[in-house]
DNA sequence: AATAAACTTGACCAATTGGTCAGATTGGTT
DNA sequence: AACCAATCTGACCAATTGGTCAAGTTTATT
């Protein structure tokens, strides 16, 4: 027993760190594209390439796995907003983080189908860490914008539906990819395809706030 | 045994449309909330106020209420699409497409989500009704905006992305509820809320459509 | 009132699934 | 080589859950 208390004070070993990336990897592979109830620790050893219990010698349950996913997830998410720098120049900065965010979508799009699961089902899970993070971040940028409207350097609306409709119309390419899919033959993990949408949406956004 | 052949060719009786109704209403709530997989054939007949093997009775199987609902949710979903009208005033149909589309979500938000977590999961029980009646919806009503582009009546974007943002914006205010009203406070189920949001998707599409 | 059909349910079953355990194997350290 | 901790797994368990069944109750029809 060690004198340091906790459970597992060790540092990780080689092992250790493979086999927990190995089960993450499947593990949002399979929750998001099942959702959490939809998928079973059976699918995600299978993907992982692991016996179940030796996927339970890592995670101490299905439910763990998840909270570690979401955990990480909204790390991460969250970084495009954090650079809407209040000193660049308004409508650029705005532009910016819609390509960011489209970018996201297509290099993520397994994560935002997994907040998007998330979400949907009521947040059970994360709705204390969505109340602190994401309302302290979005009213801090949200006021950005406002002061941005106030100089006349932007068209004024309301800042947090404009939030709000970046998200939807970036996200809905990675949420909603079957549908996109069906009705354009392919979606924006095609260059050309994502050109386009990315266009689309600057576009949107540009006419939305430019001051003529 | 009945001359006409098919299981259950009767024309329905008082308590057998009462309780169908009653299923698939109770139903619509516990899968909107948890998904298929989430949701327990229990839930639903507890809900519906009904024994499990009474529920059965009505209905062959948890797939078979699931499959109901979603055709009866199709049905009415596309409605909106179908009432733009090609004589009408372009800018003007468009932006009665949105508020149609979103007083659904208002008044519809269990609808959206079953429909959202459908796709998100790839559609699977779907994708056949999806590929048939809405591409080819989607096609024509396309066609009606590109004409309208032609002549210069609104401005000119990709039709189909067009779209694609109607739905984001529109279906987010339901199928992230969560989220909205943690940021909000409140969502479009508040009257005050519901103008808000109206005028600002109205001034998005205008923005991005009206000719000078 | 009698009767047949429609309706309802408690008890039950088999499959799935989250998780445990005892024991085997492997890796690192001396 | 020897030893201990870390890693791994087949077998197993208990709870959940989709669905069945036989028997009872209610409703409609005559």
């Amino acid at each position: 027993m060690s004198l340091t208390g906790s459970e597992k004070p060790q540092r990780k070993t080689r092992i250790q760190r493979a086999n927990e990336q190995k089960i993450l990897e499947a593990a949002l592979d399979v929750f998001s594209r099942n959702g959490f109830r939809g998928s079973t620790i059976d699918q995600i050893s299978e993907a992982a390439g692991m016996s179940k219990p030796n996927l339970l010698y890592y995670f101490k349950s299905k439910q763990a796995i998840h909270e570690t996913l979401l955990a990480r997830l909204l790390e991460s998410w969250l970084d495009p907003m954090k650079e809407l720098d209040p000193e660049g120049d308004p409508l650029e900065e705005i532009l910016n983080y819609v390509r960011r965010k489209i970018e996201m979508t297509r290099d993520f799009p397994r994560e935002s189908r997994l907040f998007a699961n998330e979400i949907i089902q009521g947040a059970p899970r994360i709705k204390p860490i969505l109340e602190g993070e994401i309302n302290a971040l979005l009213e801090t940028k949200a006021k950005i914008m406002t002061k941005w409207m106030d100089e006349g350097k932007i068209k004024r609306v309301d800042p947090k539906h404009l939030i709000f409709s970046i998200w939807a119309t970036t996200q809905h390419y990675a949420d909603f990819d079957v549908q996109v899919r069906l009705v354009l033959g392919e979606n924006i993990d095609n260059p050309d395809q994502f050109e386009k949408t990315k266009a689309y949406l600057e576009n949107l956004f540009t006419s939305l706030l430019k001051i003529d």
